[in-house]
DNA sequence: GAGTGGTCTAGACCACTTC
DNA sequence: AAGTGGTCTAGACCACTCC
């Protein structure tokens, strides 16, 4: 005999959910708070959470911490084998894109960047760490080691925008391959700070190898994103 | 001053991550019971599954349901710019695939899959549901929705493997084209029954359309998978 | 029948945000 | 100072699995 009753928590879930869906509630509006919920629907505090951390994880609601929870806006749609950049895709799809350079450095290379970039002992990288916005929210930060002697004196340039750009216009650089791996992974307790973010909060992790014409890697990036924020759209040609 | 003490169930987890990591328990080993690690680390149950939580969400432990929490297998990789299907990708990771057919069937298109598969009113399709497996464990549930026009008599073939092999050997239709979106989501109740998880747990939902020679929609394909199952990598060449 | 995980209660204290 | 979410306790009962 299979367990038929509902429990108050996937109620509360579903509850919550087609409010949302009927458009009762627009993307980051605030929900009513823990406690009000527990009374409004007589059940404890601890099953509250528990239907807000399913729709957290539906993508349904986010978190800021200790301030309480949103309604989400819309996934940001993302082609990962068009070479469109993110301010561009993010106005194309009606919204405004922003950047945050978080730091700029010029580095020796560690072991592990050493790999990712196919550099020698002692050479140089620069490590660029952006966020990066729509509609004024944080959805990524990223991380990125670029092989600096491929395009000295980055640095001192504008950051904020296309780096492909950045390399073609300005250091005669094609991005001519790209390799990338995404999965689904919770936000390393830095970027979660940085995302204001709870760590732990289920996020996607995508990371890129990008390579010139002469097959040379110009930048390994990995880019740490809100799980709700986005969907993958591609299309292949066999 | 920011809160520097570190939560217990933080420390179970990064506790148990290491374990695994270290190689203290292999893949689908169980881990002790959630009143064992109560005991163990002499913090309450609710804790000791707020930690294991986490790690399922980080894709390192996985459950069954009132069976027990066990540590995950390696991800697959999955290009979805590459025509190769599961059968040949899993078993080209050393891994064994297998295929279960959950039902087979015929019925005149719902609206939704006519939209889909751009038919009119009153045409057939197929609707097909696979549950497929690696090394014996369930990773994904599918619904294929076939444009039965093109294909008729298709059910009564073999569809453990590739269909796009079958529609090419049998019915001379090559898949020329593919869309595809996908985005981390909880898996729907049924589906999740069928995967023997949770209902809610989190999930990766891919969706897959595919196109002719003449530009048909041949079919319409929701993949609902595990999602610490996989991990999606690319290369793209501009 | 013993053990497991799934759900739930009624509190508590804390760090932090908001006012 | 009041309110919020984050963490935690010490129980409880239930449905289901395992033996």
């Amino acid at each position: 005999m299979k367990d038929l009753h509902i429990p108050y928590y996937i109620r509360l879930r579903d509850t919550l959910a087609e409010q949302i869906a009927a458009g009762a509630m627009a993307a980051h509006d605030k929900l009513p708070s823990e406690r009000e919920l527990k009374e409004s629907y007589d059940i404890n505090r601890v099953t509250v959470r528990q239907a807000l951390m399913q729709l957290e994880s539906e993508g349904l609601v986010y978190r800021l911490i200790r301030r309480g929870w949103y309604v989400s806006p819309p996934r940001l749609n993302y082609d990962p084998t068009n070479a469109i950049g993110f301010m561009q895709n993010v106005s194309a799809q009606g919204r405004v894109p922003s950047t945050v350079i978080l730091s700029k450095s010029e580095i020796v290379a560690t072991q592990w960047a050493r790999e990712k970039l196919q550099l020698g002992a002692g050479e140089k990288q620069y490590l660029l760490r952006r966020r990066r916005l729509i509609d004024g929210h944080s959805v990524l930060v990223e991380h990125i080691h670029i092989n600096a002697k491929l395009c000295s004196g980055l640095l001192d340039l504008t950051l904020e925008g296309s780096l492909t750009e950045v390399f073609k216009e300005q250091f005669d650089l094609k991005i001519a391959r790209v390799e990338i791996t995404m999965y689904p992974a919770p936000l390393p307790e830095a970027q979660a700070d940085e995302l204001q973010v709870i760590a732990g909060t289920p996020g996607l992790l995508l990371m890129r190898s990008s390579y010139d014409q002469h097959d040379n890697v110009v930048t390994f990036d990995q880019e740490f994103w809100r799980h709700d924020a986005l969907q993958i759209s591609l299309q292949v040609n066999n």
